[in-house]
DNA sequence: GCGGATCTTGTTATCGCTAACAATGCATCG
DNA sequence: CGATGCATTGTTAGCGATAACAAGATCCGC
């Protein structure tokens, strides 16, 4: 008989080569305790031979669980939401997961519904949603109970398991560091108003100077954008008691420089300016720029413990971590004139 | 009996409230056409009741393929490969597709071999290799016939399907830019040379100063980031002839334009630059950067098209698609002083 | 009104794997 | 030396879907 229609060798395949049953074969690939050392060559050897590899449909479809992982996010170009992305990629490759991404093209409820339902029907071993905004957070209200979920960015007020950068401390480290140079107050180029990260970014940017006794300027609303920054910096250089200021992320700051820039408004020594978020080229705006840090990639690690500690445990207490943003100083800070 | 450890609904369970086989089921599920009218509505009501989803383990079981894409690409920030992968998602997706997505941390041979693995492993449909780096495309040159694959960014030599921007062209429209506005010649500040976009790059650049009988300079190697840019400017702000560059990627300009300012050369005044990439913040640099263009969305849409009709119709027809940039003109470019 | 084509539905086998249980062999012990 | 136990291996039964075939219902033409 002719076989040349060969398709892939399954498990069965590899126990007439070795000799043995196929649930010993089974056995070997799970490193059950009770192989005989030499059948456990033989059969290694056969799966070698044949280029053996297991079908994860079958045994997805006899355990109940598969080893994918979704991950809703939205389909950005954002610095904070790619690199987390990827972090955790890396993070759950090490781990034996696959992870499956679901982008949205807005966070609105539906959308973040959708990429769910998408998810689900692939059976994923849990779930990880970016979900930095309220109506992103929303959807997942009528999740079907015993998904393993956990989200990054979210509402910390919602009883899933979360991770969340700790944006007001970083807020305040910028706000204080601008204080500590001898400004009278900073004024604060926020974003949207509907993330979380947005809204404690003014948080903990308010209530640095309300600790500090300083005025607390009115807040000048961003979208992240370096558009928006670059409105804001037309406006805040029209007016001379302006003479630090806070973005809430790094292309606002590129934006708001630019605008300095152009109207005469030197940075740091008319103006200085901190941002948030230290994309890779903020060292080489002009001048280089005093931003924070947060470390995407231990924000990435903690999602997939919490996330692993549901799936394996069946542990269903929502546990959060908070990661704590860094300072990073450059030359965007000065005393004021 | 106590049904408290609710498993999901299977096919059987939705037969037996509609009063139908599981077969039937299927069909609806399928859209078969010899189904009753009546008996599809009572169906799809009874789906609708029990919340039932489809197992796709189960259906990939039996049919042999799955609603798997997998992706590998750079663990990366980089604008481009970022854009191309989210680009990717959204147009698989409206296909029904899910994307599994494989991050390396480096494109060396054995990286990228192990990811390709692991969706192996997965039995996806389909792969689609972001390799714009020859040892990239190397690794796929054991991969086991018969698995649809798509490369983007690849080597243009290779029997494979694949997708690329045509970086010739647009390093052209870059170099011609700055001819056509006076200048006697171009500097190039370039990507790594192991990567074919880099290179791409470089050999568009070089034919148009040669047709335009143009004296081509020495090239000034770099690695696509900020920092990389900031020392060529070093160097080339020092050089009185230079008047126009022309960088491999927005980032690198970014570094340049700093060091240029440092050095007190004025852009566009004293020299002109233009990038390549158009990220989102080029329009907020100092100045506002003339750039190139590569449309990531029809890349991605084009990939995805490529590998369908593989996965679809068993042609293994190897085919190319070749996406054209376009120039983004903003502020950068000036004829010479 | 009857044979054959067509529509609609059901029955059975099967995909490749793991879980549960059964069976074998060999060593240990009273 | 037979009983007991453990280590090792095999056998059988599903997981939840689709495919192939079979069978009953309905319709057509003559």
């Amino acid at each position: 008989m002719d076989v040349r229609a060969t398709r892939s060798p399954a498990m069965t395949d590899v126990a007439r080569l070795a000799g043995v049953s196929h649930q010993t074969v089974s056995r070997v690939l799970n490193d059950h305790p009770n192989v005989r050392e030499q059948t456990r060559l033989r059969v290694r050897a056969a799966i070698a031979e044949l280029g053996y590899r297991p079908n994860r449909a079958a045994r997805a479809l006899v355990t109940g669980k598969s080893q994918l992982i979704g991950v809703v996010a939205q389909n950005s170009t954002l610095y904070g939401p790619a690199s987390l992305l990827a972090a955790f990629e890396q993070a759950a490759a090490e781990a034996g997961f696959a992870v499956s991404v679901g982008s949205v093209g807005r966070l609105d409820r539906e959308s973040i519904a959708g990429a769910v339902e998408r998810h689900l029907d692939q059976r994923v071993a849990g779930l990880v949603v970016i979900a930095p905004v309220a109506s992103a957070d929303d959807a997942l209200e009528d999740m079907p109970a015993g998904v393993p979920l956990v989200t990054i960015d979210g509402d910390p007020r919602r009883p899933h398991a979360l991770v969340i950068v700790d944006q007001a401390a970083g807020a305040r480290l910028a706000t204080q560091r601008l204080l500590a140079a001898g400004h009278r107050t900073v004024w604060h180029v926020s974003g949207p108003a509907d993330w979380y990260d947005a809204a404690g970014r003014i948080e903990g940017w308010r209530a640095a100077l309300e600790d500090a006794g300083a005025e607390v300027p009115p807040l000048v609303p961003g979208d992240w954008s370096a558009a928006s920054g670059y409105d804001a910096g037309q406006m805040l250089a029209r007016m001379p008691e302006v003479t630090a200021v806070f973005t809430a992320n790094d292309h606002q700051a590129l934006g708001l420089l630019r605008a300095f820039s152009e109207r005469g408004r030197r940075v740091p020594g008319d103006v200085s300016v901190v941002g948030f978020d230290d994309v890779p080229e903020a060292a080489f705006f002009i001048p280089p720029l005093t931003t924070v840090r947060p470390d995407f990639g231990a924000v990435a690690h903690a999602g997939l413990d919490l996330l692993l500690a549901q799936i394996t445990a069946e542990t269903t207490t929502p546990d959060r971590v908070v990661i704590a943003p860094t300072l990073v100083e450059r030359a965007s800070v000065a005393p004021p004139a």
